[in-house]
DNA sequence: ACCGATTTGCGAATGATTTGCAATTGCGTT
DNA sequence: AACGCAATTGCAAATCATTCGCAAATCGGT
């Protein structure tokens, strides 16, 4: 079970390693993406960031998420489209589950799903190089 | 097999027993629609238009897309983040294979997949009500 | 502490989509 | 077939998320 403040500090490593500068604003930016437990937008990242450090800007966040998007660091979803929302990578792969009442995003993964994908797309003829899955549900009750 | 002509008559007769109005500029756009063997986005879709017709314009293409998602005759996708791709729905659900290196989009259709990704959401207590399976992959060789 | 390359905040630019508004048009009614 | 008005249109301007240009600030190796 990894920690919030372990997953900042591997980020921080990770970055280093990779000869990428440690300005403040990245620190922060990074700690707020290691302590969230659900897939914020960038502008809600902002503003968790913001309040720790107030030198925060709108254009860093993006341009950070961008960064470490690249570094392979975190991933990006577009569940809804128009506000890309944001979750780090160091956990397994793993699809989501929208609630369509409140929004809220389940975390699940399949062993049999992910294996079929593969099978479909050999069946086509091609290899797959990533995938979205998505499902969107409504609570039974 | 239904034929474009074919599809494009029972758009016009399902909007018509909604009690939209069928102005020439929608009935171009629709025909458009029921032509498209791919999955064109707002802009391909208004070029297209114009050449039948000079006077449709960007904005009603919009307008009339929303339109025709409201009423369940087309589908939108967010393959790209950005822009809107649609089809018409009358065609079977199917999901999307897209070749990373042409952006070809080839369809499929799974039964052990719709049927894996329902127990899944079974599982966690949800009904689905819609999902989104998007195999991104390359071609083998 | 120094210094140059990198990064930042700001505001302006972008690109897809939406919207306000005056002019046009579909279509039910004479 | 003409009438009348609410719905629809084209155009331009507005939106919204994201990116970008640039001068000022900062990181990190020396
Ligand atoms: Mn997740
Ligand atoms: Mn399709
Ligand atoms: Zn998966
Ligand atoms: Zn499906």
């Amino acid at each position: 079970m990894i920690t919030p403040a372990q997953r900042y500090e591997r980020f921080l490593t990770d970055l280093k390693a990779a000869g990428v500068r440690l300005t403040e604003q990245r620190k922060v930016i990074v700690k707020v993406l290691a302590e969230a437990h659900d897939h914020p937008n960038a502008d809600e990242l902002y503003h968790r960031a913001y309040v720790l450090d107030g030198s925060v800007s709108l254009s860093t966040v993006y341009r950070t998420l961008r960064l470490l998007e690249d570094h392979g660091a975190i991933q990006r979803h577009d569940f809804d489209a128009g506000r890309a929302r944001f979750e780090n990578a160091d956990t397994d792969h793993h699809d989501h589950l929208i609630d369509v009442d409140t929004g809220q995003v389940i975390e699940f993964r399949s062993e049999r799903i992910e294996k079929l994908q593969a099978e479909i797309a050999a069946e086509l003829g091609f290899d797959i190089v990533r995938h979205k899955l998505e499902l969107y549900g409504r609570r039974r009750g």
